[in-house]
DNA sequence: CCGCATCCGGGAAGATACTG
DNA sequence: CAGTATCTTCCCGGATGCGG
């Protein structure tokens, strides 16, 4: 449809697993079967609204399978797929870089803002 | 300043490398010094203007070193620090496993949607 | 050649309230 | 418990033009 050429592969990777809270939930629900509510309570910060799009859109691309207890309270599990799983030890990585290294970009980034506040 | 805990961890890495273009610039830049014209001949589909916000974001947060020679015509070359070097290779796994799974999410997601089309 | 300034539209995402 | 619906705000990102 596009003339977008292969250089384009990075930027799909981002619409996979770049929206603002994909990582933390394909990291969680790699481990094993999450609940809905358990997820709002693990991700810090996350809204109901942007959880239930985030799980849509990651159960589209085939990243989570979601399995529905016809339960009375009703009950929802997410899991990983295979799929997802491929990219968990990448994630972790880069999860594991952040939070080595918040420190150092943070001073990088204070530092450089000082030399452009001249 | 926050009060935000670990879990945000995962939205740190996507504050650094998840700009729409920052894996591409990253991985370029991770071979050897290039060039801004370079850059933007190279990423297909960039803006002058987002590369340059790019760069600078990269820049501020110590993942890419800038360096001017003030000859003329100006000539200005960016390559990544050893801090962006210790994800490249998870840059790189995700980056394959996009395309080489390109085929199958697509499927996935055409699949979903033609359910959701009953 | 390498940017920055400005304008502007569209999608992302928060707040809030409501349902089966 | 597990979501929807709506409304609003914010900022990403494209287009264009200027400047060192």
């Amino acid at each position: 449809m596009e003339g977008m050429t292969e250089e384009c592969t990075a930027r799909e990777v981002l619409d996979r697993v770049g929206g603002k809270w994909s990582i933390a939930i394909i990291v969680a629900a790699a481990q094993g079967p999450v609940r809905f509510t358990e997820l709002e309570r693990s991700i810090d910060g996350i809204s109901r609204r942007m959880l239930a799009l985030t799980l849509r859109n990651l159960e589209r691309d085939g990243l989570l399978t979601r399995t529905v207890y016809p339960t009375v309270p009703p009950k929802v599990e997410y899991v990983a797929t295979d799929l997802a799983r491929e990219i968990y030890d990448a994630l972790v990585t880069l999860t594991t870089w952040a939070e080595r290294h918040r420190a150092e970009i943070a001073a990088a980034r204070a530092a450089y803002d000082r030399r452009a506040a001249s």
